[in-house]
Parts: C-alpha cells; structure tokens; sequence
DNA sequence: CACTTAACTTAACACTGTTAAGTTCAGGAG
DNA sequence: CTCCTGAACTTAACAGTGTTAAGTTAAGTG
C-alpha cells in the first residue's frame, strides 16, 4: 500500500490519458490527423513524454486497435442469443456493417491496412473466445449452422465458409469506407448493400454446392 | 516540325521518366517507399524538377492509378468473348482476384485507400466503355445474365447486383491483401477462398430468389 | 542584339517520428 | 539529516517528409 502503488497507479492514469487523447484525434480525424506532437499537446507534455509509456508510434495505435477489436465483439453479445444461427448469422452480419460505418476510422485501420506481424504475439484479446473474438463468434455461428444441416450439402468446411461469409459482408463495408465518395460508380444506399450481400451469401449456402447444383457439364 | 514540337516531346518525355520511375518504387515497394526526394534521385533531377510536371505528390501517385485502372479493364479483353453470361462472371471474378493479389499496391491504392473526390473529374478513361471500365464490363456482364434468365426472380437491379458481386470478391482480396500475415486467423488458400465466394455467390443468384428458398417465415 | 519564358536548382520552411543528453524530484539507505 | 538512485520528464537535435520562394540557365523570338 506505500507509495509505490500509487506511482504504478499515476502510470496508469498518464498512459490511458495518452490511450485517450490519441483515440480521440484518431476516430475523428483520421490515422494522419495523429501525431506524436499533438497527442502531446493536447494532454499537456512534451513530445518525449509519450515514448516513457509506449515504444513507439505503432505500438501505441496497435494498443488503440486491440482495444477496438475488443468492442467489435462485444457487439455481438445480443446477437449470441438468437437461436436460429441463420438469422443469427444475418444479425452479425448487419451489425458488423453498422460498427464498420460508425467506426470507419477504426475499421481501415483494423481490417483494411497491412500491418508488420506483432512480434510475441501479445494480444491482449483472448483468441477463440467469442466473447472477445468476433471471428470466433462467427465460427461458431457457422457451426452451429452446419450441425443443424441448415446449409446445403457439400458447404461442411466452417473455417473456409467462416472466411468467405467474411469477407462477403467486409467488401461491401471496405468498398464503402474507401470509395462511396467515387463518383464512378452510381451507389445504391449502403444497407441495401448489405442486405444484398447477405441474402445472396445465405441463399448460396442453402443450396447444394455448386458441383452437383450446376449444369452437369466439366467446364474445362 | 518546327522546335515547339520537339520542346512538347521533350516534356512528355520526362514526364514518363518520372511516372516509370515513380511506378516501380510504388510496385515493389509499395506506397510509403515513394518519395519526391528518391523519384528525382533515380531519375537524376532535382526533388523539386517534379513540381514542373505534376501539381502535387498526390495527382502523380493518381496518374499512376488511372493507368492500372486500365490495365485491369484489359485483363477482361479475352474474357469478354465467353458467351455463356455465368461462366464469363466466374472468369470475371477470377481474373479480378488474380490481379490483386499480383499488383496489391496498386490495388491497396485503387480500392483500400479512401481518396479525396478529384475534382474536376479528368479521368482519362472512358466511363462506361467495358474496354477502359472494368465496372462497365460486368455490369455488362450481369445485364446479360439477367436478360437470358440465368438468375432467379427478383434479382433484376443490374447496379445493386454488380456492386454486390464486385463486394464478394473485392472482400476476398482485400482481406488477403490487408490480413494474410495475420496468424489470428487460419487462413485457408487463397483461390479456394475466392472459387468459395464465387460459387455461393452464383449459387445464391441463381434461380429462386431468397424469398422463396428460405422457409416460408415472416422473420419479425 | 535584347528580352521573354520554360525548365530547372539551391535553400529553406514547416512538418514528421525518434533519440541523446540534461533536469527535476520523490523515496530509500546510512 | 545527508546522500544517492532512478523514474519521469524536458530541451535540443537528427534525419526524414512534401512543398515553395527565389535564383539560374539556356533556348527561342522580336
């Protein structure tokens, strides 16, 4: 109880402080709009400070994106109860394209840029998890799915079919973050996006698989 | 004939220099290895001999992309001859996904990466004509599929399905593009991932609408 | 020949992330 | 109490960025 909790604890409170300014600046302005010096100067030290309480740059916006991927999650906690995992994984969908339009920030940084492989391995989100991890959520969902022999025949593989579903609903939200101001092309309003995407993704799985559902003809 | 010509020619001539240079920095190295002071390096001017040509970094890196704007569109000159609707949008899809994983900084640039509105609109592509618009082209592609009856009713919006399917695949690459080091995930190869996306996503067009393969419940 | 003008260079500005060196000051040891 | 350690910070600087203002050079034109 002597003092030197309490110095582990002003520690605590200048690096959430930091945690909190960058955040901030980030989610509003953007990834450029964060710099050290002005992360700085908003919590009122010199720029040196902030390199006290993280390595560097990276680390820090990688701390600010674990802790979204946390919250991605968490979205997911009412959806957990929905029995159905077809509507289940309808309700993921959907609010998977909310968080991505809400946070859009956020979602290039965590889903759309390529980072440098973490070096240890030290996440702090508790992989397979689903209360913390969302893929896991959607692989459970998924297998849920596939037990109850709601898709059709042939659609049995949950870690390629959790993949594809993935990246079904992220397209439509990537394209949205990075080109819905592109005046090429003539957008139809983002929720009928989705709702497109998963409609067609769910009604593709409902089938038997391409092999026996197609024309019985070897392409190629 | 006369040296105004050859004073044209000249210009042209660096300012190509300066765009090949720029390209295969940006290729092989991606977007953040592109700096003016390294450009003027290879090509043996001074850093601010690039001003004379292009008004900013930006519009330069932009002419870039207009250019692998087209090349893609070209990549679809064979395709286009596949009479059967289905299979040129499986070839489609393909040829799309094999050009972003073969040129992933041009297309982290051309479909990741959100851009101010350009703003007199100066593309030097045609919108429109399937030979430059790699956007055109599959609509074209969808339009027919539609008009021979290949999908089932109530899938008949040319643009809400072309952009849905262009989400599927784009989702695909740009997952590989932003996320295949992650270890998070036990990524599966990446063409059974793309072949996935594309057979449900046909399977899903294909015949009865959503409405009629679901079971025959009024969700909410 | 004088003059304009395009094409360029040099030097600088205002930024960026990051680091080396110096300062301050609370807390423990003798 | 003094002495000293070491954590927490600041100041100054480095090497880099995109960009611009001012100066130079040389070619073409009246």
């Amino acid at each position: 109880m002597g003092p030197k909790e309490r110095r582990q604890r002003e520690r605590e409170e200048i690096r959430s402080r930091i945690l909190d300014a960058a955040r901030e600046m980030f989610a509003t302005e953007g990834y450029e709009a964060v710099t050290m010096r002005r992360i700085a100067e908003k919590i009122e030290y010199s720029p040196t400070a902030i390199y006290f309480h993280f390595r560097d740059k990276e680390t820090l916006i990688r701390e600010l994106c674990d802790c979204d991927f946390r919250m991605l999650a968490f979205q997911f906690h009412e959806i957990a109860r929905i029995d159905d995992p077809i509507e289940r994984l309808r309700a993921t969908g959907r609010a998977y394209a909310r968080f991505g339009l809400e946070n859009p920030n956020q979602y290039r940084l965590m889903f759309m840029t390529p980072h440098p492989p973490l070096d240890p391995e030290t996440h702090s989100i508790e992989r397979g998890n689903p209360e913390e991890d969302a893929y896991a959520f959607l692989k459970g969902t998924v297998a849920d799915a596939i037990a109850r022999g709601l898709f059709g025949g042939g659609h049995d593989d949950v870690e390629l079919l959790s993949q594809t579903i993935w990246a079904a609903v992220h397209g439509v939200i990537s394209l949205q973050i990075a080109k819905h101001n592109d005046e090429w092309v003539d957008w139809k309003p983002f929720e009928a996006r989705v709702d497109s995407m998963i409609d067609i993704i769910i009604a593709g799985l409902s089938r038997e698989t391409a092999a026996t559902a197609k024309p019985a003809k070897e392409t190629k």
